[in-house]
DNA sequence: TATGAATGAGGTTTCATTCAT
DNA sequence: GATGAATGAAACCTCATTCAT
């Protein structure tokens, strides 16, 4: 087998494994197992269990990355449209995931890297909503930013504990969570305060 | 020492370390010598290392979600003032705990009692909101609620992520969140796309 | 409670639990319980776990002598008919104790006491035959004795392992044991050879 | 070393030292030290201390079982002589054991595998004895292996209990059991019953 | 480069025994 | 005498990592 697809096999198996069960749950002779070497060649490859860990973190959330960016690169869209389109790449992203939900929650407690990795995955996931929103001269845009994430985060929450959380839901989300950021819930509220 | 003290002593402990290095990376002795007690004593108050942990989850999650009850029921309120008085409880809480914050990340993977638990909590800290925001006449009060506390839990993230987070910026994202709830940002954008 | 009736209500507990589970598969906490008494009160009358073990086998075992000896001092039997009863004592305690074989297998394994004990108590049983023997005038009636427990002790595992083994085979074991030792199987053997 | 080489060191340690003192007394650690191996080594080649156990002890019986087939398919012997073969092959096991009789004593309480093989085991004995002796055309073979089963057994207790127990005494033992379990002690008894 | 047998540190849990009340 | 909460030694077993082949 080629090294490159010797590591991404690990990687695979890494992901599948990870997001199943979380990292502590996980053992390294289950992912050789799964991806067909031997516990030995991982070591080859990733220096240890939580090297392999942050690899396998990195990849997925680099892809994650990418998916934003080229929303916001987008120029045919307009504000509101480029709001929907990111926030239905995000729910669909963890949809897609949703058999994987460990490799969000049960990482490793005490790796400075993976750490160090994610504080700036989320950095820059919230600087690309940021820059989205400051094309709309919005003030304050990195606490807009933090609250959208925030809005979308929790309903995908749903996503992972919902067992029957489907794609029409996912839309309704989508357009809930765009709308609410934009329009606020103050005139429904206020149209029924007045009853 | 008096029997609740010792089970409060262990509790205290577990919360203590659980908190800052996870549920995998904290050692029974450890407690256990934090608490000022021998290793086999625990297991006379909690059956295993799972039941110690979800009873700190529990006894801490059961007075976040009393304080929150508190403002419900409080009829001295109007419903924006709930909201902020519900933000600011809300990340005060954490901000309080922001040396502790494995206990909500790192959980043990696999404990079905947790889970339950865990589940019921977010679920029961959602009506809360829900009846919170039903009491204005909201269409869909669950998606709301979902949204608002995904907001402040966010904004949460940067509490326990940022170093230098002082209280000063926590009531300004308290205003900020109760603020776009309401309003959203469709008006400041608007503004300034005319501009 | 009577002391003496504390210490038989421990003796009877420890009887019963050693006799079912063995002896390491016990915990003192259980005769405790059984017994009807705290852990601690049984130190007041053993001084530990195996002492406990040894008096509970010492108190079964001298039971089992006294009954043998009793049918060696009765004078209104011949050798023949004290043959036949020796055995079906022997059986009959064994039957009776069926639930509780774990006593006389699963003993703590290097008490110089209860070894002590046991070797004694073999001995005395053995000699308790040999006079018996010894009064029909065989040579060496050491080796009678010890071939005659050793049938009826061999029987014995039949009653411990055999779930409907009952009375009627016990009384067909007794009268086939003392025949055989009396006649052997030769003349048996001897007329079937020629045939 | 080769992999049957270091399952066989481990079974000779467990051997010496289960045989020595019995399986509760006796540590994995102890085994892997004399092993000359790690502890953790044990794992690889047997799932658990049970496990070693049973396969230390059924190693032993069915070298046992195949010395007494040996004897049994043995067609030069008549019965007599076998007879003496199989007791003096009985005894003799047991004198070149007689450092390791916690095996037979000392076993764990409640696995059920063991359990059951020791039941088939016995069976098994017992079977070879019953065909040797039905070959004579005895009826009720099986009371009669059984009994002179038990013959030997308990003199292989007095090897086992005796310090100078030796080979002459061995020998005695041999034609003694046998001659008793052909001609009985009717005779010997009956002659000086006369005198 | 790849293997997988071997390692051994390390953690959870049990339970006989103690001793303050 | 009686209690039972507290102790802490001790042992099994796991599994990440190594290294000879």
């Amino acid at each position: 087998m080629d090294p490159i697809d010797k590591q991404e096999a690990i990687l695979d198996a890494g992901y599948h494994l990870f997001g199943m069960k979380g990292f502590y749950e996980t053992k390294m002779s289950e992912i050789a197992d799964e991806a067909g070497i031997a516990k030995g060649t991982i070591y080859l490859y990733f220096k240890n269990k939580e090297a392999l860990f942050t690899a396998v973190t990195r990849r997925d959330c680099d892809r994650f990355l990418q998916s934003a960016r080229a929303i916001l690169k987008d120029s045919s869209m307009n504000m509101q449209d480029k709001l929907i389109v990111f926030a239905r790449n995000h729910l669909t992203y963890y949809y897609e995931r949703r058999q994987h939900t460990k490799l969000f929650f049960m990482t490793p407690n005490n790796d400075p890297e993976l750490i160090e990795f994610m504080k700036r995955f989320l950095q820059e996931y919230m600087y690309i909503v940021q820059e989205m929103l400051a094309e709309g001269g919005l003030p304050d845009p990195e606490l807009y930013a933090v609250s959208y994430i925030g809005i979308l985060d929790r309903h995908k929450m749903d996503i992972m504990v919902k067992p029957n959380f489907g794609a029409e839901e996912l839309e309704k989300r989508v357009k809930f969570a765009s709308n609410l950021f934009i329009n606020g819930c103050g005139k429904e509220l206020a149209s029924s305060y007045f009853t």
